[in-house]
DNA sequence: ATGGCCAATTCGATTGGA
């Protein structure tokens, strides 16, 4: 089976890539990011034509998150238990579901904005929520995947050049340490292949040449517990997908499993 | 060919992204 994650920035600015990329890899199960949709407004009824059903955790312009599969879709839930509020708001950045043999979360992660905001101190509550939630899929006997957006680079490699983020957001110790915890839960990191180049990054920013410059991050990351990880036939990031007019600014990682 | 931001919203300056 094929399992993808992908921050479209926008399902309703993406939806014409989206459905021409669903058919064209054959992803059997899409985690998607920064839907910027009400859940009334998903496309639902599009995806279903194409085979899909739709397990959207969404309120509006901003966030929102869903899983999208053709492979079965139960045992949904939607928001992330126990998980923290921004100003008041429990905002839609987590749903999980069962999809044939796999139960999978899509994600995102806040932002942080600067170092010291609310947003961050936010940012690392929502992650210590995560790790409490996925306690025990973590460390059971079914494949068990957190893929999203985790607005971290784990490691010093995973940003375009370091020197950038001095005193920035997303390569902070704190950040990376809830990552580490994740991973102590019985998480690995599943890495994707890049397509070219010697990094996979995921993200490139969309301003000042970012993209053909190659000027990216690893933030995109594919999270499994032991039975997903050993089923893991091959992973990469789909760089071709963050080419051209009306794309993201990330790109799909698409994971390939013996499933 | 991969090109000097993009998307949603009070319809256009603002908010958020990372």
């Amino acid at each position: 089976m094929r399992i993808a994650t992908w921050n479209v920035n926008s399902i309703t600015a993406r939806l014409p890539r989206l459905l021409a990329w669903l058919e064209s890899t054959g992803t059997d199960v899409l985690c998607v990011q920064e839907t910027k949709c009400a859940e009334a407004q998903f496309p639902a009824e599009r995806l279903r034509e194409l085979g899909y059903e739709s397990a959207v955790h969404a309120t509006g312009r901003w966030n929102g998150v869903a899983l999208v599969s053709r492979i079965g879709l139960t045992d949904v839930v939607k928001g992330l238990p126990g998980g923290p509020e921004y100003e008041g708001v429990a905002e839609p950045r987590a749903v999980s579901a069962t999809c044939g043999p796999v139960r999978l979360w899509s994600v995102y992660v806040p932002n942080g904005r600067e170092v010291g905001h609310d947003h961050y101190g936010y940012k690392l509550a929502w992650f210590e929520a995560l790790r409490a939630a996925v306690t025990e899929d973590a460390a059971g006997l079914l494949p068990f995947a957190v893929l999203g957006d985790f607005n971290v680079a784990p490691a010093d490699d995973d940003v375009w050049d370091l020197s950038r983020f001095e005193g920035a957001t997303h390569v902070t110790p704190a950040e990376r340490a809830a990552l580490a915890a994740l991973r102590e839960e019985g998480l690995s990191d599943v890495v994707p292949r890049p397509l070219k180049y010697d990094r996979p990054y995921t993200y490139w920013d969309y301003r000042e040449l970012g993209f053909p410059k190659n000027r990216g991050m690893r933030i995109d990351l594919v999270y499994g517990n032991a039975p997903f990880a050993g089923a893991v036939k091959d992973s990469y990031v789909d760089r071709e997908e963050r080419k051209g007019k009306g794309a993201s600014d990330h790109a799909p990682v698409v994971v390939d499993l013996d499933l």
